[in-house]
DNA sequence: CGTCGTTGTCGTCATCATGACGATAAAGCA
DNA sequence: TGCTTTATCGTCATGATGACGACAACGACG
């Protein structure tokens, strides 16, 4: 079991990473993981390990793919399910039993062990589309959060630029996306803005979708079609 | 391994089973599934599996998810991949090796074997969502088809009624989806249709949405986030 | 205290995609 | 020759969106 964190810091999104503290990728950089206890299930065990990672109750998270191309791993045969998991921005993670050291990192990073490389990318698009059709964003921004602040996590996630005025009016316009606190803040400068607190809605209704994704036609890109087999090692 | 193979057979969606010949669940339909054998990746097993079953290349294939919930088979922990595919009508299948009969059963459908309902259930959900934003409803269709029998897919699919000439204005204008062959049939009353091969897009924009699926607001749903352990059980 | 820069929020307008639906074309059949 | 049926084109009103103007409400600075 492989897990992809994600988060916002700093206006940049990083991912968290483990130092290999042991053969094989000893000294490289890798996605946390671990393995599914007996009587547990997948997301149980996502959530577990996400909670001993960082300390946090599983905000959203979700199943990603599952990688088993041979020759993934050279010890042998492995199979790893992957999660995602987008989290608000938090203090410094607990470093992982089995981990010499985890710390978040900015992406584009590459590099990794394995095919985590892979694992990242796989999990960052999913992440990427999954703003467009579902509230998700709100997982990146703390309980209360501004419209910009919201904006701000786009912007970053899809490494874009959007309208102030056209994106709220259409976050604000989606029912059951964010819902006013009636408390304002001044952020830095500028005028104070409304507090918002995440809508009960699961899905987003038009989807928001990223500027130039569309033209007319459409490229490629196929969710998990195009999945690669990927192997688990352990710590 | 799972498959959740899917046609469309007299206007009504079919799905490939196997009665079970032995424990445990003897007799009940299950899922055809097998093993990853040593050094094959995860898509090739998953489309040798489907040639063994059909004895067809596979035409979309695609990684649905992972289940591996404690007490899903009562012989043990056991982990299963789902794959997806959907294909073109074609003739009776032949026989799995190990199973006692394989056929295609229509939807919907309930009682399979282990947790069968709900690999089944996910892949029916990813199949009616992925008709909206990806032109692969031409993988339930012959190599040239019309533009009515391509509406009969979504109709199908979706268990819904589609306007035949908003139907035919979205699909002949989305570039890349449908490309004319320059031919004509006759396939039972009334005016020749043009004949169709499939585009090369792999990506539909904007989507073709199913109707009534949106309002305003949104219910819930999650893609695989909500997904359940399940287990695998080989025959 | 007035002005400026900055940020939040509301409004307007043209464009595009869509649902509803009329109209015509081209076949078979009575 | 109608009549029925299916395919295809056209029209219209509506809703969502991108571009962008305008105003509001703060801090900072003189």
């Amino acid at each position: 079991m492989d897990l992809v964190l994600l988060t916002i810091r700093q206006g940049a999104l990083h991912v968290l990473l483990i130092r290999r503290g042991i053969p094989p990728f000893t000294g490289q950089w890798a996605l946390p993981g671990g393995f599914v206890l007996d009587g547990e299930g997948l997301d149980a065990a996502a959530a577990r390990e996400l909670h001993e990672e960082t300390g946090l109750l599983p905000g959203h998270l979700e199943q990603l793919a599952t990688y088993g191309d041979p020759g993934r791993d050279p010890r042998g045969r492995v199979f790893a399910v992957a999660y995602l998991a987008l989290l608000p921005d938090l203090p410094v993670p607990v470093a992982g039993s089995d981990a010499a050291a985890a710390s978040w990192q900015p992406l584009p990073i590459a590099g990794l062990a394995f095919d985590h490389d892979a694992i990242l990318a796989d999990g960052l698009e999913r992440a990427r589309s999954k703003l467009e059709y579902s509230p998700l964003a709100t997982a990146f921004c703390p309980p209360e959060f501004t419209i910009a602040e919201l904006r701000e996590v786009y912007e970053t996630v899809w490494r874009t630029r959007l309208d102030p005025r056209n994106f709220h009016r259409k976050v604000t316009g989606a029912a059951g996306f964010v819902e006013p606190t009636g408390e304002t803040v001044i952020r830095d400068r500028g005028r104070p803005a409304q507090l918002f607190r995440r809508g009960s809605a699961t899905l987003l209704h038009p989807a928001l979708l990223r500027p130039g994704s569309s033209s007319q036609l459409t490229p490629m890109v196929t969710d998990s079609e195009d999945h690669v087999a990927e192997r688990e090692v352990t710590e």
